[in-house]
DNA sequence: TTAGGGTTAG
């Protein structure tokens, strides 16, 4: 097991370790910026155009006939771009042989019709031959060409090529600017994504418009720095830079994650205030962070809401309720959704059939699992990484870890990568069903595959080396992480906690607990309930009952199980007294004994022995 | 003329 200690370390010091930095010119004063708005007016004129233009608005459709038949393809390709790579292959054979060569927009046309269609590093290789056979290339190529390498995930190559525009004199533009900072953002580079920015606008290198700040409004919110995301809104709008419904959006679906749904709503609000107008995603994000709090009366006024603006539900919409229901064990509600969303035009899809899947196996039903599964396929929808995370889940949770394993093993054949949470539900299973070397040697394969660890394969390495009786090794990793840098969460703590006081290491437990709140953690009911379980295992009820008194000091109010752990502990320590007035305490604040709590129970009023306080207790609960 | 464009579901 140390093995898979320095297994651990190696891999988190190679793992970049996201920082919860905000824009360095918000936090260090403003400097002059000059963003009273040529994109304000550009965005202002843009909404005159279209607003004049409406009543004869042209098809978009539409082609001009004055064009040549290569414009007219390129111009249909770029908007519905090309079926087959190789189809746009031909054309620019056809293109480069041409005389007069056609313009550098007709060659830039083509690879944006690879784009359309997500054929990036094609676009890539058709770029490198237009350099090759000397055909001229603007700012736009090379935009368009950066984005591609940014899909492609070579952020290096797309630098490259901004050193490519200097060098040859073009000058990069806003899009140019923003395609790169949002490519540093989707490679988990947030810091540098900032710096880019923040620098860009200090040396007045850009006007920056809504697509640049909702690109590191984004990051932000991705990054865990919702409040930032707040403030760099007020900071657009007060540099008079209009907010769009998309920077709206982008804000109120993290605020819903985060829980904060009153202030999303209170967003929502301010967006009809200003005349935004919300989109379905608006309501979508809103919807799932409701339906995250159980709040259902809300989300049936969402509707009516939604309803008023006439905006309709889409797949996702329903794909949010199916999941919820699904969640909340009521499939059959679940089951019914994806019936109604059908009878309304809409197709589910492998998210909205995965998340009912997810509700089987969480129910332990794996058989209606694998039904859905079957109905899926039928209506030729392929399972894809998540619907085969889920079914792992469902065999490991059922303890068939090699069927589990069977299905991780087919997942390349079917063309599809396992994700750190495909492999983490494996670690899981191995450590559930105590097979211990093969969990080690599955932990060493998830490394050797560059599997990038997160916080849930932490729990699920510390939990299964704690309920294996590994404490001690659990502790080390832990160091471990923390000397890596990866922040433990409350999580983490109550696992370890938990592990060392099963291992009798009652000391080295109230130390962590105590450390808490310097680690700037606060415990929770769970927390407080693991110490109260574990001092009372070791006789100490004195200090499980100061627990207790702390945690309402701290107004974290004893649940059923705080109550029923510590009643248990009073019985095991022949503490009857106690156990007779927090029975009572427990009912006035109408929770009742668990079925482990009543057997003991009844086994002691059953006792002939002649404790006194026993005595006592028999004589109160059967007079 | 041509490019970034996002945000939502498992």
């Amino acid at each position: 097991m140390s093995r898979m200690r320095s297994a651990f370390t190696a891999c988190f010091t190679s793992n970049a370790i996201h920082d919860k930095g905000f824009l360095g010119f918000l936090r260090h004063g403003t400097p002059a910026l000059t963003t009273t708005s040529s994109c304000c007016r550009v965005i202002a004129l843009l909404r005159l155009h279209s607003l004049s233009q409406s009543p004869t608005c042209p098809n978009p459709n539409h082609i001009p006939n004055h064009l040549t038949k290569l414009q007219q393809l390129l111009l249909e390709k770029s908007r519905v771009g090309f079926d087959k790579p190789d189809d746009a292959l031909r054309v620019f054979d056809k293109m480069h042989r041409m005389k007069p060569l056609p313009s550098v927009v007709d060659f830039t046309q083509l690879l944006a019709a690879l784009v359309k269609t997500k054929h990036y590093s094609v676009a890539v290789s058709v770029f490198s031959k237009m350099c090759s056979f000397g055909i001229p290339v603007n700012i736009v190529t090379y935009s368009t060409v950066i984005n591609c390498c940014c899909h492609l995930k070579h952020i290096d190559y797309a630098f490259a090529l901004l050193a490519a525009i200097f060098k040859r004199g073009f000058i990069p533009t806003i899009v140019t600017y923003t395609t790169l900072v949002r490519g540093l953002v989707s490679q988990d580079k947030f810091l540098e994504a900032e710096l880019m920015f923040s620098y860009l606008l200090q040396h007045n290198q850009i006007e920056p418009d809504a697509v640049s700040f909702n690109t590191i409004i984004d990051g932000l919110c991705k990054t865990g720095n919702t409040s930032q995301a707040m403030r760099l809104l007020r900071y657009m709008e007060k540099k008079g830079c209009m907010p769009c419904v998309v920077t709206y959006n982008t804000i109120i679906d993290s605020l819903s994650k985060d829980r904060l749904v009153d202030d999303a709503l209170g967003l929502l609000a301010e967006m009809s205030d200003k005349g935004i107008q919300p989109s379905v995603v608006t309501y979508n994000s809103l919807i799932h962070g409701i339906c995250n709090l159980d709040r259902w009366d809300d989300i049936s006024k969402l509707f009516r809401d939604m309803d008023r603006h006439k905006i309709s539900p889409n797949m996702h919409t329903y794909s949010i309720l199916v999941d919820a229901h699904a969640r909340d064990g009521k499939v059959k509600d679940a089951e019914y959704l994806i019936e109604l969303m059908i009878r309304r035009g809409q197709h589910p899809d492998v998210v909205t059939y995965s998340a009912l899947m997810d509700g089987y196996c969480l129910r332990g039903e794996l058989d209606k699992a694998l039904v859905v599964l079957s109905t899926m396929i039928s209506k030729g929808i392929l399972p894809d990484t998540q619907t085969y995370t889920i079914l792992i889940n469902g065999y490991c949770k059922k303890m068939k870890v090699d069927t589990a394993i069977t299905l991780l093993e087919e997942m390349p054949m079917k063309g599809l990568t396992p994700t750190v949470e495909t492999y983490s539900t494996i670690l899981d299973g191995l450590f559930r069903t105590r097979r211990l070397d093969e969990a080690h040697m599955f932990y060493r394969k998830m490394l050797n595959q560059g599997v990038k660890l997160n916080i849930v394969t932490c729990r699920i390495l510390l939990h299964g080396l704690c309920c294996n009786g590994l404490a001690g090794e659990a502790m080390s990793v832990f160091h471990d992480m923390e000397s890596c840098g990866l922040l433990p969460d409350i999580h983490i703590y109550n696992i370890l906690i938990h592990g060392l006081f099963k291992d009798g290491k009652v000391d080295e437990a109230r130390s962590l607990f105590h450390n808490l709140r310097l680690k700037g953690l606060r415990p929770g009911v769970i927390s407080y309930t693991i110490m109260i379980q574990g001092f009372c295992q070791e006789g100490l009820l004195e200090e499980a009952y100061k627990i207790l008194l702390e945690m309402e000091e701290n107004n974290c109010l004893p649940n059923e199980v705080t109550y029923n752990t510590l009643i248990r502990g009073c019985f095991k320590n022949k503490m009857y007294d106690g156990a007779c007035v927090l029975i009572d305490e427990m009912c006035a604040h109408g929770f009742k004994a668990d079925a482990s709590t009543t057997s003991m129970l009844f086994d002691l009023l059953q006792s002939k022995e002649q404790d006194p306080a026993l005595l006592a207790m028999q004589k109160k609960f059967m007079p």
